[in-house]
DNA sequence: GGGCCTTTGAAGGAA
DNA sequence: TTCCTTCAAAGGCCC
């Protein structure tokens, strides 16, 4: 396997990290010399955010902005602690004198309130906005785009300055490659139909290579695949998309957002309030919950049932519960039945309100944010659709990956983890575990003889090179089926047994 | 309708 | 520290 090549023993994603960390190093001293550009960028952004800030706002916002960023209870220590270290790690000079509160690892704003009362977006939550999801004109400082902001029935699309990044004059490449990994902007994601390319566009070479032209600008076909590219900036994670239909039900600001390509890209629907990908507001909601579980009730800010970025994050599924009338079922003619029903009706309440809690996935890993990126161009070349014959091709063309290929995505998957880790400070992966699930059947995988499944890959470290067809699915795996009992010394160890 | 299959990696818990 | 289990995506297949 390519990853042996170094002779770092067993453990090949632990290399590989360990690589992807060292390609990491060698972008801070980039950064480092780019520092006195990213200081010009700076000024210049906060210079944006003052002149706004200066003539829309109130002192409030001023004085909002001088408070210190809300610390929240909710983050763990060894959250913060680990948050810190990667700010250090990571971008170097970025973080020793932050020009923006939220770029990119810094404590994330308090987004349940990220409105001031006169209705303007908080400087801290604008510039976490326009930060986390450029396509929001948060810092455009009009009128036009704040009355927008206030009047989420306001479809307008006039302060809409359609899809691009923070590029800026003087900014190195290396730098507005990082600030587009760590705020990659949901749009939407079609559940099957998005080539799944898109959502390591932004890790593509073009990111990796000064001097390319914006991605904004190039076509719309994928060089890579030849598969056109969903209508989203590349520079857009697609991991935290907007669902189509989940967030124009929601009068909320991000109802002004333009279509793209005739598509819309937050359409306003009048349909249910079933949303595959649940909203910003979700995301409130489900930290909501989680605080509301795991903190004292003072503690916890209120929620509000309407969310106020409308930024929804793909890794939370909110279970479609049914929406319970609070009178449906609440007989009228007899006290007797009206008291059972009413505290039947409660008791449900009570489990809904468990079942509501939003399933927040986990972040993808190196091999999965891969997959979905290489899945559609094998498909089109093998035209299988049977995702597990697909994915054993997947599997081994992993293994086929440079090292330096590979990096590229332990290294999105990396900050897709400290996305999500800034998202969500107290989830755990133990939270989806199918023991803390309400109502879901908890999956148990076929238990796996001995000799079968990836023991093989010790003895074989390629095993595009010793396995049948991939497309053979049929195909035994055990060594005795494969070599026969007359080339037992080609068995794996515990076929041997 | 829901679980299984199939892959790798991350994370958590048990030993 | 090591090992094991579960989950993340995907979509056809099967019960």
């Amino acid at each position: 396997m390519p990853q042996l090549n170094g002779g770092g023993g067993d453990d090949l994603g632990a290399n590989d990290e360990m690589i992807s960390f060292k390609d990491e190093g060698e972008q801070e001293e980039k950064i480092s010399e780019n520092l006195s550009a990213e200081r010009d960028l700076a000024d210049v952004k906060s210079s944006l955010v003052n002149e706004s800030e200066t003539n829309q706002n109130s002192s409030s916002d001023s004085e909002a902005e001088r408070r210190p960023p809300p610390r929240s209870e909710t983050f763990r220590d060894k959250t913060r602690e680990s948050l810190e270290e990667a700010a250090k790690r990571q971008d170097g000079g970025l973080f020793k004198s932050p020009p923006y509160p939220g770029y990119p690892f810094i404590m994330i704003p308090d987004l349940t309130s990220p409105y001031l009362p006169n209705g303007s977006l908080s400087p801290t939550a604008r510039t976490y906005l326009q930060m986390k999801w450029p396509l929001l004109d948060v810092n455009h400082g009009s009128l036009q785009s704040r009355q927008a902001l206030k009047d989420a029935r306001s479809p307008s699309p006039a302060h809409i300055v359609g899809p691009f990044c923070l590029e800026f004059p003087g900014q190195s490449d290396l730098s507005l490659h990082q600030f587009q990994l760590s705020n990659k902007v949901p749009v939407v994601q079609h559940p099957h139909h998005v080539h799944p390319l898109t959502p390591l566009i932004t890790y593509s070479n073009e990111h990796f290579t000064p001097g390319n032209p914006p991605p904004h600008l190039q076509g719309d076909v994928d060089p890579k695949t030849g598969i056109p590219r969903p209508p989203q900036h590349p520079d857009i994670s697609p991991y935290y998309p907007l669902s189509p239909g989940s967030v124009g039900q929601l009068p909320h600001p991000l109802g002004w957002l333009v279509p793209q390509q005739g598509q819309p890209v937050y359409p306003i629907t009048t349909g249910g309030f079933r949303h595959p990908y649940p909203t910003a507001l979700t995301v409130n909601a489900s930290m909501q919950s989680f605080l509301s579980s795991r903190f004292p009730h003072h503690m916890v800010p209120p929620h509000h049932s309407l969310h106020q970025t409308g930024i929804p994050h793909p890794a939370i599924v909110t279970p479609n519960v049914k929406q319970e009338s609070s009178h449906s079922d609440i007989g009228l003619n007899s006290s007797t039945i009206l008291y059972t029903l009413h505290r039947k009706h409660q008791d449900s309440k009570k489990e809904d309100e468990k079942k509501k809690q939003p399933h927040i996935k986990k972040p993808l890993n190196a091999f999965m944010l891969y997959m979905k990126e290489m899945r559609a161009k094998v498909v089109a070349e093998c035209t299988l659709k049977e995702s597990a014959a697909i994915n054993q091709i997947l599997g081994r063309r992993w293994h086929a990956l440079t090292r330096e290929e590979q990096a590229k995505y332990y290294e999105l998957a990396r900050k897709e983890r400290q996305l999500h880790m800034q998202l969500y400070p107290g989830w755990s992966a133990r939270d989806n575990y199918a023991g803390n699930q309400q109502g879901k059947k908890k999956k148990r995988k076929r238990d796996k003889q001995p000799g079968e499944g990836n023991e093989h890959r010790e003895y074989f470290p390629n095993p595009c090179l010793s396995l049948p067809p991939i497309t053979d699915l049929s195909a035994p795996k055990k060594c005795r089926a494969r070599f026969g009992l007359d080339q037992q010394n080609n068995w794996c160890g515990p076929c041997s047994l």
